[in-house]
DNA sequence: CTCGGGTTATACGGTTGCGTACAAGGTCAA
DNA sequence: TTGACCTTGTACGCAACCGTATAACCCGAG
């Protein structure tokens, strides 16, 4: 019953791991077992093959992604931004689940069922964008114009590469995301930004 | 001297085919070899190895989303805004480069090689970006952070699978850069947008 | 201690892929 | 026609990987 010296759900979480990585094809039943220090011996009594620890590991991120992150907010409470900028904290600024979810969508694009997944996630939380932005802007086509910039900006910025010469990357961020969650796209000299990014490390210079 | 068969170029050709549809990890010599007809027999008369194979396809890419790219504007002329549309559609609305392009950026998260020939070229892009929109905007750092919210949409809504009930998604981003690409954030409420994305087939619904 | 259930190591066969060696074929010029 | 040169087919060794079978192992219960 009991998985007890390498418990199912420590393939997943190396699978994770490698997908973070690696993409789809770096997770690698044999790869996982060296990393766990084990033979593959014990994988098949688990999963039925590779493409069993696949869909699990899917379900156990979407999970994280979606119904962990939603019991979080709806436990802190506050305003449609609030919530908002909580979600995009949990999801976009977590070293575990960034990274993954970028791997996800790379995958889903050559993936139909990856990536009705992933429509999945993406709209309950577009769900939450849209209720922020609406909080301060009344146009239902503008709402959705924001909306998408705002996830366009969460996740393009980690596959540019451009630099901003003289331009702190996290301030450049800061302000983009200015534009985007103010009422007007006036600028805010101050550029500390109300929505700052707080795990900016200097990616791109 | 000549090539006379299954040229240098058809494997490059292949190469960059193959990379667009399946990313780095499709680009197999002898899969390679059968999409062209022949076996893998003649590829090492050509390259080197695989890898050699890899950094032509690059080289060739490069070359054809900057040169070219900027040959063909210096030859249409404009001011700064046309010159930045016009190169925004050769790449992005090019059924060759676009998923070539979109293929690359994930391969750069794990390779800094490819990271470090896609900021090349994405500073370029950007220097072109920079201009069209310092014509409308004066604050440095807005411009920097258009200019960034104007390629995280170009290349981030091909990583989105959200929906945006009731609004076709064409619209929905001729709306978003039309929030980006004029002077102010006041919604024009005709939604015909001065930036319209020609090639936009109804992806994502 | 011994037995039994669950877990793991080991060994195997099959597939796919890289890179090499060499033979076969085609083409052009002498 | 013949021979040189270039390109391609075929065959090989090697490694990584999947999935299976089976034997060894560890543990707690009786």
């Amino acid at each position: 019953m009991g998985s007890l010296q390498t418990p199912r759900g420590k393939w997943i979480e190396e699978g994770l791991r490698a997908l973070a990585e690696g993409g789809v094809d770096a997770v690698r039943v044999e790869a996982l077992a060296k990393a766990l220090g084990v033979t593959k011996g014990g994988f098949y009594g688990y999963f039925a093959d590779r493409d069993a620890l696949l869909t699990e590991m899917l379900d156990t991120w979407e999970r994280e992604s979606t119904d962990d992150v939603f019991d979080r907010i709806e436990q802190e409470g506050g305003d449609a931004l609030d919530r908002f900028r909580l979600a995009g904290q949990l999801t976009f600024s977590s070293d575990r689940l960034l990274p993954i979810d970028l791997a996800i969508r790379d995958w889903a694009r050559r993936n139909e069922d990856v990536a009705q997944r992933l429509r999945r996630v993406d709209n309950r939380r577009m769900q939450l964008s849209r209720d922020a932005i609406s909080s301060f802007c009344t146009d239902p086509e503008e709402v959705e114009a924001r909306c998408l910039l705002a996830f366009c900006l969460a996740i393009g910025k980690h596959f540019l590469a451009a630099d901003h010469p003289g331009h702190p990357h996290a301030r450049v961020v800061a302000r983009a995301a200015d534009l985007i969650l103010s009422r007007s796209a006036e600028s805010t000299a101050d550029g500390s930004g109300a929505y700052p990014e707080p795990d900016e490390k200097g990616e791109h210079q």
